[in-house]
DNA sequence: CAAAAATTGTAATTAATCTACAATTGTAAA
DNA sequence: TTTACAATTGTAGATTAATTACAATTTTTG
């Protein structure tokens, strides 16, 4: 009847991860990037959060906080915003091909 | 080195569920309950927030949220409140078991 | 019905976020 | 070193979202 999720079943929670929204706030605190620099970086386009409409609060899905944490990752070792940016483009398709791969299952 | 966490390696990204913390609006969204149920379930010590002090808006984490769920499908199914309380203090700490194992892992 | 449980409404206040304009710092080429 | 662009940071003033607190309403149970 109902999809009854018993909260304990937590083998791969992508039904939660697909559902997961949070803003700004929440992703500086779970990322360490200050909501300045992510506003930033979403002013040039690298990031693209889930806003409703101009003014209103920023939403990031489960795959921006994954793109933020990578793009942290490059510049750390030295890649410029943009090279950051273009690698992490490629690397988004493999994280949702494997997103994919846990919907599809029945 | 580091620790490098991939971005695409999400076989199971306890690491991220561990640092996880949402606010009370996208709690709602995630889990469809109204906030102004949320805090009357915490008004009554069901739910436990992260809020550091009084006054200042109430943060979430992975487990909390999936107390949440869990109590809304025992409300579903008939039980009380305090009844789905009691149920759900159980199941949390499988959930904590499930979520520690994963921890252990070198 | 009466009492308790559970939920919902909302006003007034505070916290967090928004935009926009500007300043600062870092880097690399000329 | 200077010039130029990239990257980040600061903040004022306005707006959105969350807070508490008091109360009302609906639902369940004896």
């Amino acid at each position: 009847m109902s999809k009854s999720t018993t909260a304990t079943d937590l083998s791969f929670d992508y039904e939660f991860l697909d559902k997961l929204v949070v803003g700004i706030g929440e992703v500086s605190q779970i990322t360490s990037i200050p909501t300045r620099q992510i506003r930033y970086w979403e002013e040039k386009g690298i990031i693209v959060s889930l806003t409703e409409e101009e003014g209103k609060n920023r939403r990031y899905d489960y795959k921006n906080i994954k793109k933020m944490l990578l793009i942290k990752e490059l510049l750390d070792e030295g890649y410029t915003l943009d090279a950051s940016a273009e690698k992490v483009k490629k690397r988004a398709e493999l994280i949702e091909q494997t997103l994919n791969k846990f919907k599809k299952a029945p």
